[in-house]
RNA sequence: GGCCCGUUGGUCAAGCGGUCAAGACGCUAGCCUCUCACGCUGGAAACAUGGGUUCGAUUCCCGUACGGGUCACCA
């Protein structure tokens, strides 16, 4: 066979050699030990949990190294794309800090365009590129044309499906689509020339040498040291319409573009030996591999999956939506990376994420399980340690779209709503009412009149004369420059004149001996102010409300009781 | 079924030949407390399994079971 005459026949278009390539796309002059990364995303959907997950590992791994992390689209498979699926990945990646220093970014107009000197950046318009080496492999005898049709590969599969229910013999029917496929390999000049001048559309595919009885030995970073056999399939390079499979282009792009670290999720485990048998052909340096353990669901058997893309909480704009911060979800992401983020966190509370030091090791090979719980604490956490100027930004901006008549109560007055979210907020134990902004409204609602509602939330066990009388003596004593001490002792005194332990330990040592306790009489107030059974501390609240609306409220108790 | 990967409490996980087997979430008893939210002190709860190796295995090796991934002109 005349291989060089086979490639000109192939690519009879291709004038560049690869040699052209290297000198197109240098080596990029970085740093010693500066990790290149990428997010290589295809553009049909929207970003999922699972996808954010190694994504924030490459951008981790890249700006902790004084390296760079770049943006390619996969958009190799015409008919699953989706448009405008590029601009929002990019858009909501954005918003969980993942910044790209190149490749296909966002412009001006909200459009992707290539910044940087490896593109294009999307692997549609790089058909050029991959030819080159396509034609290279020809010739070298390492790929070979298939004219088998997709469908003829189709009715092979049917029968071997067919052949799969009756019995499942498996390495039957993989055996015989070997043989299929090895037919492929046997052709002549002849019969290339003739498909050719027909116009039959063909496969590049790769003429494997592999042994799968022979191991390759291979270091990933997370999953350490494995055996996998060889590769023995002739899979395909160049899809008929001229296009690479992710394999190919994986190879070609993450050489050209300068990848030091393929960081990817388990699933491509398995295609491993594939991607290594393609360096060594194209005699590129073998990038490293960190292969991502998986995030699972529960089922409804109770087994763990995958989660996938129809799953609850994987499309990350369910937790805008849901109400969750992103450096929330940012958060979670980096307690579940690494193990001892938890404790980092612990000991500098006040610290961006990005100061801590991530570290490979220290990364999950098992896949764990989506854990709400274990969100909506760190939710909390991460909201009680914001400043009220922060959390009103950030629950403003969600109201805005979520919740457009609170948000107009809220916009209509930030230093009120401000004064309210620093309840309790910058001490050393802050307080941990929401972890969603959803749940802000339910908190501090009673706030704004609009919101607040009394009668229904007075229970019946509250004596109504007791309750009269509680309300008119503070209001006859109240004094809005008491401090909080002074206030309280004037509750105790109206709980003792009507008798009502002042003190709770007298109360709770015999409570025969009292109407009920301060306790009590502040749950009088605090119902009629609040309309609910809980809330902050009462003297704050009244403060912020201020006399006059405190004031009402009392008064529109009293209406109810007379 | 083949091939890979994995298996410590319900969940996430420390551990790396000798530990009363950390911690966090959740659950729970109590304390604190004007309610709530915090905080604090406790509690229940785990090394899948069988063989080795070893003075000694959660830790090393082999098998078994279970779970996951994958087997396309999809990525």
């Amino acid at each position: 066979m005349d291989y060089n005459r086979l490639a000109e026949l192939l690519f009879p278009d291709v004038t560049e050699t690869p040699a052209d390539m290297e000198a197109k796309y240098p080596s990029r002059q970085l740093p010693e030990g500066a990790k290149v990364t990428r997010f290589a995303p295809s553009p049909t959907g929207f970003v999922h949990f699972g996808g954010l997950f190694p994504t924030t590992v490459a951008e981790r791994l890249a700006h902790q190294s004084g390296g760079m992390l770049y943006l390619r689209i996969e958009d190799t498979d015409a008919k699953r794309e989706v448009p405008g699926a590029a601009e929002g990945l990019i858009r909501t990646l954005a918003r969980y800090g993942i910044q790209f220093d190149e490749g296909a970014i966002l412009n001006e107009q909200g459009v992707v365009a290539d910044h940087g000197a490896y593109g294009p950046y999307k692997q549609s318009l790089r058909a050029p590129i991959y030819h080159v080496y396509a034609k290279q492999l020809v010739r070298e005898g390492r790929a070979y044309p298939c004219f088998t049709t997709e469908q003829e590969l189709e009715e092979l599969q049917q029968v071997n499906k067919k052949e799969e229910l009756k019995n499942t013999d498996w390495e039957a029917q993989a055996q015989s689509k070997r043989a299929e496929m090895l037919k492929n390999r046997e052709f002549t000049m002849e019969d290339v020339e003739a498909h050719l001048a027909a116009g039959d559309p063909f496969v590049l595919r790769i003429l494997s040498d592999g042994d799968p009885e022979k191991k390759l030995k291979v270091t990933d970073l997370v999953k350490g040291n494995m055996e996998i056999p060889e590769n023995d399939e002739d899979f395909v390079l160049l899809k008929s319409d001229g296009i690479p499979t992710y394999h190919f282009a994986h190879a070609v792009d993450d050489h050209l573009m300068g990848t030091t670290h393929v960081i990817r999720g388990e699933e491509w485990l398995p295609s491993l030996a594939k991607h290594l048998q393609l360096f060594r052909y194209l005699g590129f340096k073998v990038p490293k591999y960190m292969h991502i353990a998986q995030i699972m669901r529960l089922d409804e058997n109770g087994n763990k999956k995958k989660l996938s893309k129809r799953d609850m909480g994987a499309n990350m704009d369910d937790y805008t939506r849901m109400g969750y911060s992103a450096r929330v979800v940012c958060e979670y992401v980096m307690t579940l990376l690494n193990s001892n983020y938890e404790e980092w966190r612990m000991q500098n509370p006040d610290k961006p994420y990005t100061d801590f030091p991530f570290n490979i090791k220290k990364m999950s090979v098992s896949g764990c399980l989506f854990d709400f719980n274990k969100l909506n604490d760190v939710a909390k956490n991460v909201i009680s340690r914001m400043s009220a100027e922060e959390v009103y930004a950030e629950l403003t901006d969600w109201t805005k779209d979520y919740d457009p008549d609170f948000h107009a109560l809220l916009a209509a007055d930030p230093a009120y709503a401000t004064s309210i979210l620093a309840i309790g907020r910058g001490g050393k134990k802050p307080r941990k009412d929401f972890g969603l902004w959803s749940e802000v409204k339910d908190y501090m609602g009673f706030f704004y009149d609009a919101y607040f509602t009394l009668l229904d939330t007075i229970p019946d066990t509250f004596d109504k004369q007791d309750v009269k009388a509680v309300i008119e003596q503070f209001k006859a004593s109240y004094d809005e420059s008491d401090d909080m001490n002074t206030w309280f002792e004037k509750v105790k005194t109206i709980a003792s004149s009507l008798g009502f332990a002042a003190d709770m330990k007298a109360y709770k040592a015999d409570p025969t001996a009292f109407k009920g306790s301060v306790a009590d009489v502040s749950m009088f107030l605090r119902v009629a102010v609040t309309g609910k059974m809980n809330a902050p501390d009462l003297y704050t609240v009244m403060h912020i409300l201020g006399k006059e609306r405190t004031f009402a409220r009392l008064d529109a108790l009293l209406t109810t009781l007379a």
